[in-house]
DNA sequence: AGGCATACGGATAAATTTATCCCTATGCCC
DNA sequence: GGGCATAGGGATAAATTTATCCGTATGCCT
């Protein structure tokens, strides 16, 4: 397992609420769970631009780290489900105005981010799953 | 200057958020920005932890990602001032509700955190200067 | 038996971000 | 001249995060 080697930058808020944001996924992840999808086949499928093995390991980051809880059965074959924590709750606010903020300003965004020196080519596609699954939870 | 080879990901408002705050600083430095210290000298001193080079770097993205503006003085020595655009702007309940989550959290993050497989030093103390001169600033 | 689903994680390569080192330029002051 | 302050950025190394590949385990279905 990888270990630091440079000092952690903890001294404000800003720095240790990125610390624990800290990973592709991790919104997506916190975002997901709170919707109640919980288990890892699910959220794999929610999330088609992440691999198995990033989301056991950020899955893991945010356990260690005190934000989702892991439940795991001990059934065959295996299942587990994930569930936000207190201070993952209390985490949602912040995720749900990341999410405001970019899908309100997504048109502005999407055109600074592809006039960006660096970035070759973008996936899109994906979240309307999220958008849809909360429409299924509302109305269903 | 590094060029992307991994498509970006777009999808949802959360990655889209988090692709404006990606690096280390930016969210201190529009944090810094947004309390008015915008000269480079300025807000150096306020982040100690980092190095000249990258906060140029990052003011740099934040400028072509439309967070910034830069007003460069026809002076020597030179004098250059950043200002947050409306976009900027627009981010900062983003920039607060971090800072907020995080500062309320400290203990319990500081402590998790310090568990944490990796984390062999932390590096605190900073910040501190934020909440000064946030007083100063109400006060004076 | 072979293929699917569930779920986990080591090892290593590749990608990406940060850190370091070093050089440019100008004016002021001792 | 030498040192300070202002501000900017190239080149390269090091650190860190992601991506890929592959192997483990069990039960059900055809």
């Amino acid at each position: 397992m990888y270990e630091r080697k440079m000092p952690l930058t903890i001294d404000c808020g800003l720095h240790l609420t990125k610390e624990v944001l800290n990973g592709k996924w991790k919104p997506a992840l916190l975002h997901a769970i709170s919707l109640d999808i919980k288990r890892p086949s699910e959220i794999l499928r929610l999330l088609p631009g992440a691999t198995r093995r990033v989301l056991n390991v950020q899955l893991k980051e945010l356990e260690e780290h005190g934000m989702v809880e892991k439940k795991v059965y001990p059934q065959l074959p295996p299942k587990v489900e994930y569930s936000l924590t207190e201070t993952g709750w209390s985490l949602m606010p912040v995720i749900d105005a990341m999410n405001q903020w970019g899908d309100a300003n997504r048109q502005f965004l999407e055109t600074v981010i592809s006039q960006d020196r660096r970035t070759p080519q973008v996936s899109k596609s994906v979240c309307q799953l999220y958008r849809n699954m909360k429409e299924e939870r509302k109305t269903g």
